[in-house]
DNA sequence: CGGGTTTGACCGGCGC
DNA sequence: GCGCCGGTCAAACCCG
């Protein structure tokens, strides 16, 4: 987990398209790298089917799957729900832009709910939710200290209703994520 | 006043 | 068992 390097295929070789996917962002795609190591045992989540929706327009993308019995750690607090569920872990798709800023305005409304430095990054990870009632979709935001400008995002889970705010730009980039996306 | 951010504390998983 | 680390909570704070 700490070396992403490893996992990415930022900065190796490809130069990073720099076709400049709408005005300044370019966008590498990562393959879902769902935790190296914790995914060994197929107990431990279980991928459910079906359309994955990133907003309204019907666009797909395998990464994430998901928000199997969240259960109640979404609302009133977390409670010891999980000692008696079995953990279900959720499937993240993560991917790189290279951007001056560290939030994407992607539609939905976040909130941010945590911020930890991170080792081996001088950069603090930013934890943020979908302020959509009933929606547990969480993002990760974290700049790379090796290339400050590459900044590195990471979904999980899928919004369970439509984008709020519509932007054209980022429609953009979900379809070039769709067109690279192995996730 | 409502909604979002900040930040220290807490918790659980994991490796040693 | 212990310590490290990532992820989350929640109170305090900020801002429009």
């Amino acid at each position: 987990m700490d070396n992403f390097g490893a996992v990415f295929p930022y900065n190796s070789s490809s130069p990073t398209s720099q076709t400049d996917v709408s005005s300044h962002l370019s966008l590498d795609l990562m393959h879902d790298y769902t935790h190296t190591t914790t995914y060994s045992n197929n107990d431990d989540y279980e991928q459910v089917e079906g359309d994955r929706n990133l907003g309204s327009t019907g666009k797909r993308s395998n990464c994430g799957s998901d928000e199997v019995a969240l259960d109640s750690a979404s609302g009133s607090g977390l409670v010891n729900s999980k000692k008696s569920h079995k953990k279900v872990r959720k499937p993240k798709c993560a991917f790189q832009t290279r951007s001056q800023v560290d939030i994407l305005d992607d539609g939905y409304r976040w909130r941010k709910y945590g911020q930890k430095a991170v080792k081996n990054n001088k950069f603090p990870r930013s934890y943020y939710r979908c302020t959509y009632e009933g929606c547990n979709v969480k993002k990760q935001v974290q700049r790379l200290s090796k290339d400050e400008e590459v900044v590195e995002t990471t979904y999980e889970g899928t919004h369970t209703h439509p984008i709020e705010k519509p932007n054209d730009n980022f429609e953009h980039i979900l379809t070039q994520m769709q067109i690279y996306s192995t996730c």
